[in-house]
DNA sequence: AAATCGGGGTG
DNA sequence: CACCCAGATTT
């Protein structure tokens, strides 16, 4: 029973129909119908763990800021680094800023056309990988993302699917005429029909091929992973500012929000003696930050004070004229930080 | 195999 | 609130 696609035959059909109903319904994307292979390429590190709806704000500022390879690979990573602001994982960002001088000196500019080229890059994974070379380049092979693995485990009601299982399963269905659209239809499927919770099997083409409808199991695939608890952490950060200028602290590379600038952390009175600056006046606490990532449920504790001057901080440190700061790549908590301490000042002068 | 790494949309 | 998204990389 739960064998259904096991036959030629029946690969067959699921092709046929599945193909037929992405021709006829596929969403007017941004990047549908691209050609160019770096766009493609962009466009799929933007959907990484990243909705469509999402990317779709992205997609076109950064084109205009870095319409090819060369442009991208030129840019300083702070300014990739903005124009990646909001999107979240800035590890993508500084990895497809990386490859980008990879393709330049190694590949003549020229975007690798095989898996295993685009596999060597940085951020380029196995799904990237498939997708690139399938959309962009026509090669026959497979591109499992979280949308797939949903629509294979329901398709042959398999609920915990494996990382081997699953490269398999779709390697055998890919439609060798059409790769690259038929990677996006089985991605178009599980965004719009094979969707999570409840599916809506009554619109789905292929729905007499599966399993799990067939079984009644459609909710239950694939098994639902246990979830880890978030880190809970109370993070005190310090405003420090001197006439119209504020001190910014670029994050390391590595870790969370890496690369990005960011107010420093700890009391002010510490920070200030980090940067060789006085305190000069009252400290004023500001409102409390709640601000919950994937695996972290961090507040943050934010104080501000005038400080004496503006000495020559360390190198990852710099007093940033406030008209400035906007230049700079902030996280979304950060902004908000900075927020409560514009209105604060306001209300202030008022 | 499990952890790390953002932010936001949705039921 | 929980869940999860056109995942990659490290441990």
């Amino acid at each position: 029973m739960k064998a259904r696609l096991t036959t030629p035959g029946a690969r067959s059909r699921l092709r046929t129909r599945l193909l037929a109903h992405y021709d006829r319904e596929a969403r007017d994307l941004p990047w549908r119908g691209e050609t160019d292979p770096y766009r493609i390429w962009v466009s799929e590190v933007m959907l990484q763990q990243t909705r469509v709806e999402t990317v779709t704000r992205y997609y076109g500022p950064w084109l205009r800021q870095f319409p090819d390879v060369e442009s991208l690979a030129d840019a300083s990573e702070d300014r990739v680094l903005k124009a990646w602001e909001g999107l979240g994982y800035y590890r993508r960002a500084r990895s497809l800023h990386r490859a980008a001088a990879v393709v330049r000196d190694r590949h003549g500019g020229v975007v690798p056309s095989d898996p295993a080229g685009l596999l060597d890059l940085p951020g380029v994974g196995a799904y990237t990988a498939g997708a690139v070379a399938s959309i962009a380049f026509g090669v026959v092979t497979p591109a499992v993302d979280g949308n797939v693995k949903r629509v294979l485990s329901r398709l042959y009601d398999e609920p915990k699917p494996t990382p081997r299982w699953l490269e398999e399963r779709a390697a055998e269905l890919v439609e060798p005429r059409r790769p690259g659209d038929w990677n996006q239809a089985l991605m178009e499927l599980g965004a719009t029909i094979c969707v999570p919770r409840v599916p809506r099997c009554e619109r789905c083409p292929v729905a007499e091929l599966c399993a799990a409808r067939a079984a009644g199991t459609e909710q239950d695939r694939p098994a639902a992973a246990r979830k880890k608890p978030a880190r809970v952490l109370r993070i005190s950060v310090a405003l420090l500012y001197a006439d119209d200028r504020l001190l910014l602290h670029r994050r390391p590379s590595d870790g969370l929000l890496g690369g990005m600038w960011a107010f420093p952390e700890g009391d002010v009175d510490e920070v200030a003696g980090r940067v060789g600056a006085r305190l000069v006046g009252d400290v004023t606490a500001l409102d409390e930050v709640r601000h919950r990532f994937t695996h972290i449920d961090a507040t943050y504790l934010p104080a501000a004070s005038r400080v004496d001057s503006t000495p020559t901080p360390p190198d990852d440190h710099r007093w940033v004229a406030l008209r400035d700061v906007e230049g700079l790549a902030l996280p979304v908590a950060q902004q908000r930080i900075l927020g409560q301490w514009t209105s604060s000042r306001e209300s202030e002068g008022a």
